[in-house]
DNA sequence: TATTGTTATACTCTATAACTATA
DNA sequence: TATAGTTATAGAGTATAACAATA
């Protein structure tokens, strides 16, 4: 029991360390970490605003006015939809691509260096039981791994 | 190499994972993730000010803003400084401890069944090793291993 | 003068409800 | 009618700058 609350535990201060890792280096790029999510979400999809919603969690009217925001900084477009005139596709500028890319190599680059103190043996095996850990959890739902954090 | 991106992955997914379901149980008792973090802040201290905005890395603003709002709700309370008037220590009232306790037990629960499918010796490696990277970053700085989430 | 906390202001982010334009 | 998206509104959360009270 005592080793299940120690995982709790370090499982708990890792996650907080590594959320602030994040939001921190969105914020030196000069974004909030909704905004780093929405571009990291795009970058291999032009979803609608519906579809986005449901990947970021939001409502839709929440997400509207996040990419007004996003395109308001010229990091995102608007695109009519071919099929439907009442849809939109939302899409990654070259700019928003950019940007997004330089916050995640940042941010990797900390992790990387978090990670670092554990040798490769070490490593491996933290990231096989934590693999585990997530395809498990997921398996028990509906499987949605976000790509992005 | 290839060992540290699965790594870096591996703990940005749990990462997620675990902030987002802090988030949902916090929601799910009718407070956000900042509220939640103020009163854990405050279950072992009673802060001025300017400490609880140290020690959630706000500014003293946001912090006056977000005790103004956890104290409408009767979560805290603002007592006078003894020794210096122009301060104010804030205090978690038994309500708040309630409501943090019981966010916190939902949590660890969360987590803890999260971490069920390890068994009692994977979980005592992963607690290791993550406590290792924790203890190793946190001694590059200031150490400064936050109490709550 | 310097520090503690609050307030004024301006923005982002969020949800609910009402709207429009398509379907 | 139903769906896709926007807008109006209201509130939390955040920072900067200016302020009052106290040190």
């Amino acid at each position: 029991m005592a080793d299940e609350l120690d995982t709790v535990y370090a499982l708990t201060q890792v996650s907080s360390l590594v959320q602030g890792t994040l939001e921190r280096r969105a914020s030196e790029h000069g974004i909030s970490l909704i905004q780093t999510r929405l571009l990291g979400t795009l970058r291999d999809r032009k979803p609608t605003v519906n579809e986005l919603a449901l990947l970021l969690g939001l409502d839709k009217s929440s997400t509207s006015g996040l990419v007004d925001r996003a395109e308001r900084r010229c990091l995102v477009r608007r695109l009519p939809s071919q099929i439907d005139r009442r849809s939109v596709r939302v899409s990654l500028s070259a700019e928003g691509r950019t940007l997004v890319e330089a916050i995640t190599a940042d941010f990797e680059a900390d992790i990387a260096a978090i990670v670092e103190p554990l040798d490769p043996l070490e490593r491996a095996t933290v990231a096989a039981l934590l693999s585990r850990m997530l395809v498990a959890h997921a398996t028990g739902r509906g499987v949605e791994l976000s790509t992005i954090p």
